[in-house]
DNA sequence: CTGGATTGCGCAATCA
DNA sequence: ATGATTGCGCAATCCA
């Protein structure tokens, strides 16, 4: 009692001579084409984003580096006028000192 | 007058049933392997490439973002200061509404 | 079960 | 001649 199927023998898997298999192997050429061209596609996608990347970081890196230096600038300006007025690093009724550090050490540590 | 080689007729290539045929396949096949092999291995440190930028690349958005909010702060302080003391936005000699324009702008920009 | 999408693999052409 | 790459087809397998 063999499973009797639509076809002869053994699916058009494997074997049937003609037809319907070389129908099936030509759909599947195609399906491998598309797939492998998306492949590709993406392969190329992914190394724009790289460089795309690479350039948003160097103009962030240029941001950082020109804000801190105005920082630095500023800093050492405000600690001239504090010692200049012997105020004990008070501006404004604020403390410098420790604000300029607060927001510049977690800056800095990681350049 | 054919050609006289040191093989039969088509050379070693398309034809020449056996040996030096099948072991020039076989080195083929395995420089295939290892070509497979390397191109993946590419694929996936770009990949991994790109994660890592993102990455620096957030680290600097922050960066970037607190360094101008600090320097946000001191401008609005430096300026109080001038215009409590009326010496139009002087302070220890130097025009800091321009200095902190300078600097500042260039930075906002691209926020 | 049906059928496209992926993937490993080998062949041959071509590059270096 | 030789290894590296690349397009291509086959078949197994994945996945929906």
């Amino acid at each position: 009692m063999p499973p009797k199927r639509g076809k002869s023998k053994k699916d058009i898997e494997s074997g049937e001579d003609s037809d319907e298999y070389r129908k099936k192997r030509d759909r599947n050429n195609l399906a491998v084409k598309r797939s492998r061209v998306k492949s590709k596609q993406k392969t190329q996608e992914t190394m724009s984003r790289v460089n795309q990347l690479r350039q948003e970081n160097s103009v962030l890196e240029e941001k950082v580096k020109s804000l801190t230096q105005e920082l630095g600038f500023l800093k050492e300006l405000f600690l001239a006028h504090a010692s200049n007025n012997g105020n004990q690093g008070k501006f404004e009724g604020v403390d410098l000192e420790k604000l300029l550090n607060d927001s510049t050490e977690s800056n800095n540590e990681n350049l």
